[in-house]
DNA sequence: TGTTTGACGCTCC
DNA sequence: AGGAGCGCCAAAC
């Protein structure tokens, strides 16, 4: 991974707005990346942990979280804080997944 | 340098 | 709807 895509896939996750979800894949595309989903993941758990960036919105493009024990745990409640319901470990793209087209 | 390993995704069935 | 199979891309061995 490069230092630019790197600060592109961190600029894209800090205007991704409360209460929605991107996948992996989408960020890799609007980062730039291509097909690069699992980089965008790579570069993801390389995070600290007391990070502010909002790493949580990023679930897999089935809606699944793709994260393992114990950081899938943490996800989870933090979306529950921005009103995202987690259903037998997954969030429903239909209504959370975020659209850049449509603007607030 | 070749193989394995994922915080992935798409196509088939 | 949900799982299996296969493609992808870098990093770690």
């Amino acid at each position: 991974m490069s230092i630019d895509s790197r600060d592109q896939v961190l600029a894209i996750l800090g205007s991704v707005p409360e209460g929605t979800v991107v996948s992996y894949g989408q960020v890799a595309e609007m980062a730039g990346l291509g097909r690069g989903a699992r980089q965008v993941g790579r570069i993801l758990k390389t995070l600290p942990e007391g990070t502010q960036i909002p790493w949580h919105r990023v679930v897999n493009a089935s809606g699944y979280i793709s994260v393992s024990e114990p950081g899938k745990t943490r996800q989870i409640r933090q979306l529950g804080q921005e009103n995202i319901p987690v259903i037998g470990g997954r969030v429903d793209m239909k209504k959370y997944r975020w659209d850049p087209s449509e603007n607030s």
